[in-house]
DNA sequence: TTGATACGAAACGTATCCGTATCTAATCAG
DNA sequence: CTGATTAGATACGGATACGTTTCGTATCAA
């Protein structure tokens, strides 16, 4: 049996020589995603991505083989500190939830995000796919878990389709910070205003 | 931008020479068109679109100074054929207007239009204002003509915002189209459902 | 017929970018 | 210290694309 280093026997020996900066790894991704956000696949250079992230470029091609296995890693490495809020109401919970992703929208490069991501992903499947796995399908969870758990409450109708109320309560929002680049302020008041209505219906009472 | 010799004077006076084809000029915004919305602004070529458009590159840069230029004039020459639906009822409304917009985006490149338009809105502030004037701009027309005409009838509440229930109609169904690569059928499937559960509201009747 | 212009095709210059190779300095284990 | 590897910096080759120019041909008015 090898002898082991000092009270750690699961990692393998560390190779020879200079070991790799984690930290430059980490600012290489959040370069290239910044700057993919910002120019898109085509717009964005290696050598600008180096050039933000301080480092060379034979450090990026020496972790990643290519652009594009760069690229796929970074929007995979893109992760939303969404939580699921629990405020005892399902309209609490979604005001609580438009709140979330309004402060995220405005501190991180979440909100371009997608408005970069909906046109990469017409020329660019596999980023397609990672993107909807790692990102939309996390906040589509989120959405459901209220929604579902409102239905249990008694407080929404049993007999609506899950999945189309996700798109009914995410779709007007996604729909107005791609066409406007409406202020965040904004976009929460008219997000509470688009929850009343969700909530109530546009259907004139009878009578 | 673009300015035939002598347009502005009578129709007698011409320039000498060979005039130009106006047949080229429509297969040169096409095609540009039809690439802008396959590779996007920097994944098109000039030569690819001269190559499509059956003319010269030469031809091309005689017409517009720059492929932006280009660009530019080709979305803003992108109309949509959409016209108001008069069923008698809000709900007949819009579903005639969902099933147009269904059968546009399946005959013509209106429907992955938008999805490629919302990347280079973020790049291109020049772009998306042409964008949203010609084809954003008509769209919401025809939706909100399409509500007021309801709310008029009494078929719907008085007291909605109609840009809030046009961001709630049409938001739904681009993200649907973003996300999802929804066939047609589907599409309009789920147009109807959307469309009920608007108007119905989503909030359980009080006991 | 003549002159002026547009036409498609193709070559050209300039610039950019991907990915590789090379250089010297720095950082680790033994 | 010695050897191995990574670090950033930079030059390079190949490819691509924008925009210009040239060339011979075609199309108009006079």
């Amino acid at each position: 049996m090898l002898r082991l280093p000092n009270e750690v026997e699961s990692q393998e020996a560390r190779a020879p020589g200079r070991p790799r900066s984690a930290e430059a790894e980490r600012s290489i991704l959040t370069a290239a995603l910044d700057r993919f956000i910002q120019d898109g696949y085509l717009g964005m250079s290696i050598e600008q991505v180096a050039a933000q992230a301080g480092v060379g470029k034979a450090t990026i091609y020496r972790r990643w083989p290519s652009k594009e296995a760069l690229i796929t890693d970074a929007v995979g490495s893109f992760s939303e500190e969404l939580t699921v809020p629990d405020t005892g109401s399902a309209r609490g919970d979604m005001l609580a939830l438009v709140s979330q992703i309004v402060d995220l929208a405005s501190s991180s490069p979440s909100g371009g995000c997608f408005a970069r991501m909906a046109g990469e992903m017409v020329s660019n499947p596999e980023l397609a796919k990672v993107y909807k796995d790692k990102v939309i399908g996390h906040r589509r969870a989120i959405v459901g878990h209220i929604i579902t758990r409102g239905m249990e409450r008694g407080e929404l109708r049993r007999d609506i389709d899950v999945d189309l109320v996700i798109d009914m309560l995410v779709g007007p929002l996604l729909y107005r910070s791609l066409i406007k680049r409406a202020a965040p302020a904004e976009t929460a008041n008219s997000g509470a205003h688009l929850i009343d209505t969700l909530l109530a219906g546009i259907a004139a009472p009878l009578h």
